[in-house]
DNA sequence: TATGAATGAGTCTTCATTCAT
DNA sequence: TATGAATGAAGACTCATTCAT
């Protein structure tokens, strides 16, 4: 397995003749660029069919509320690349050391630096008003997420590479530094003044040296 | 027995109390309360003032508009902490690795494990929607807050006891888990499903340990 | 004979009717009748809607806002007349008094005597508090109804029938008892006091011949 | 008795030691300066108070309520002056047109010009919404003054020097210029754009004219 | 399937008036 | 007489959701 950094999620839908059929896809990828930009809450879904180039009455033929818009939005654009990471991590060759500063380095490519990582921050910031969308979230990405982390980690122990772990403490260690990204990225980073201070790439090497520093068995990464 | 449906007689709280001194602070208190459990855009005046036990009128007669309940939130109980810290700083007299580890911890103490923690949260979460709150809150706390961790990352510098590092990078490293800390306890902490997994003084703890091996002078913290 | 509590069954109004087309019309009609009676500021949206029959939220489906609804109601009832009237001038036949005489008695009867006459009447009267507005009249109703003025006044005086005037100086003296007329009856004149007191045809009639003498080359009207 | 036009009501209040009694008197200034420029509804008795140097629980103390102090400033200001105004008249020795000529000036001198004039057009802006002040207006001010004009008329008449006249008419015809003339003022002619366009002394001496080309017996005036 | 007109509860803010001190 | 804290009824405008067509 080649470790290229190609996002998976090909878009192979066909270009014409879809205008009915794709019409919920139209109405999610202008959910996404709103909820990502406003907020869940700040989101009017009259702006979503607008962008959508449809009725605000269409979308919910198709989505029996705004909430539901939103757990598809979930589905459809997070939840649903966790079977390929599975499948990417089952054959995984190199440390895991290795695999572990791929994986955060991979994620940063397809998921923190793209606008998905909105919808993270997103939760994180209304889950308190909202808690059907904090319990969907919860048991569709991040338990799923941090099974992955899990993997890792219990990997590089039971190999050798990393000494023995409190592993769901660790789980947090690793996965802080990225939520901590996507929050900056999408809250104090968006503000002029502060946008330019952090380098996410030279943040994560840096977070995963500190890691694997802590974590490694030799001492060493 | 009769069934009068005249009043149960026993109303007999004062309607109209003069509060002149408390009023601001016990506004200030419930403002607190619900901008935490809230956010700011989902709070709502009344219930602010029903709170703190007056009618809607009176907030606005004490503060101007929600912007500036909120506002005298932030001064009143971040803002004003600044001096005091400086002053502690002044006169720190252990290694710049200790005073670092006793920041981390004396800030989870004063301000993370406290219902303050929420307002960073609520900032980072809805500052895109109210610029104007973002920009109040970097010049009031983010700025005074980070110069704080300057000094001790050059104090440290200065002494020997760090190597030579990006000042501004190094920051980020350090605030960052304490960031994710308010964002996690404020968010995806509250619910129930994953409240228990972290331990917030084990994770500082650790994170301290990790920024140490990174920044020690001698490789070792 | 039940006493029972449930409502009357006689409710079988529509509640939700579509009238797409009709119903800026009915708005506009009941906001003119309502600005007319009460004023701009006292007038209130939700009574405007509920007079057309209509909920508060939909008349904020055809009117961005109450200033917006005003500009519609002047626009619809009186700018678009100036067309007409510029029309009728240009093939105007006898003498230049029997032009002013004409068009005094012609406005009374289209706007002085109608409910029409209550805009301008409210403009005056709330022009200092909103000043968006006295700019749109001055603009859409005030210069219009002046360059209509003036050019009667200059026709006059070209064909030598009036005796050479300040032209700005005669419109206002042309205009002031027009305005009065407006003023005086959605205002003292509505009081029954001093209703009857005023024969708006007779105070016009008077009026034009006090300013036919004034101004005839002649020296007689 | 000299026709100088100099102000009857001279200010013979002392200057010193009427803290106390001199209370209602600044209110009453300071309201009628706030009347004027914002309308009755418009005006807030809170800034009345401040204006006036004391708190708005003062105010009630000597006003039963806005209204109340409304009807204050206009007994004041405007019907007080009606007394001198008849003295005045009673030994008035030139010809009728000389006295109908200098009363409409003089108004001009002692109302017009002044923030007096204000006063007016608040009444008829707002009449509609205070058919109590609307009422209150009629009595005090409306109907002496007619009958200060009605005296004129009638004194002309009898002495030959106008020709027979429907005198209520009449009135109206004398009076319109001046209302004209103070909502003017107080509304078009306060916007920049129209400001300049009337000098209010040149109105004046025109439509005296005009009137007195229309009522003298001789047919010049 | 698609529309978009209609709803109405909800939100911040203002201000005349009252009343305890 | 004087204060100014407190009230609460409005009022303009928003927006998720429904439903007749």
């Amino acid at each position: 397995m080649s470790h290229t950094l190609a996002p998976p999620l090909a878009e192979q839908a066909p270009k014409r003749e879809r205008r009915k059929e794709a019409r919920p896809g139209e109405l999610l990828n202008a959910a996404l660029d709103l909820f990502v930009e406003k907020g869940f809450s700040a989101t009017r879904v009259e702006e979503v069919a607008a962008r959508a180039g449809v009725s605000k009455g269409t979308l919910f033929l198709y989505f029996q509320s705004k909430e539901d818009l939103f757990k598809a939005v979930v589905r459809e654009n997070i939840a649903n690349q966790f079977p390929a990471w599975h499948e990417e991590f089952k054959t995984f060759q190199g440390s895991s050391a290795d695999m572990l500063r791929y994986t955060l380095v991979a994620w940063w490519e397809r998921i923190g630096k793209t606008r998905l990582s909105g919808i993270t921050k997103l939760v994180m910031s209304e889950a308190q008003n909202f808690p059907e969308i904090a319990n969907f979230y919860q048991e569709e990405v991040i338990q799923p997420g941090n099974a992955l982390i899990r993997g890792i980690l219990e990997r590089g122990v039971k190999r050798g590479e990393f000494r023995q772990l409190d592993t769901e403490q660790a789980i947090h260690a690793v996965v802080a530094p990225m939520i901590f990204l996507m929050m900056w990225k999408h809250s104090m980073g968006a503000c002029a003044a502060s946008a330019h201070i952090m380098n996410p790439e030279q943040f994560i090497r840096m977070q995963v040296d500190l890691l694997l520093y802590g974590m490694s068995a030799s001492g060493k990464p």
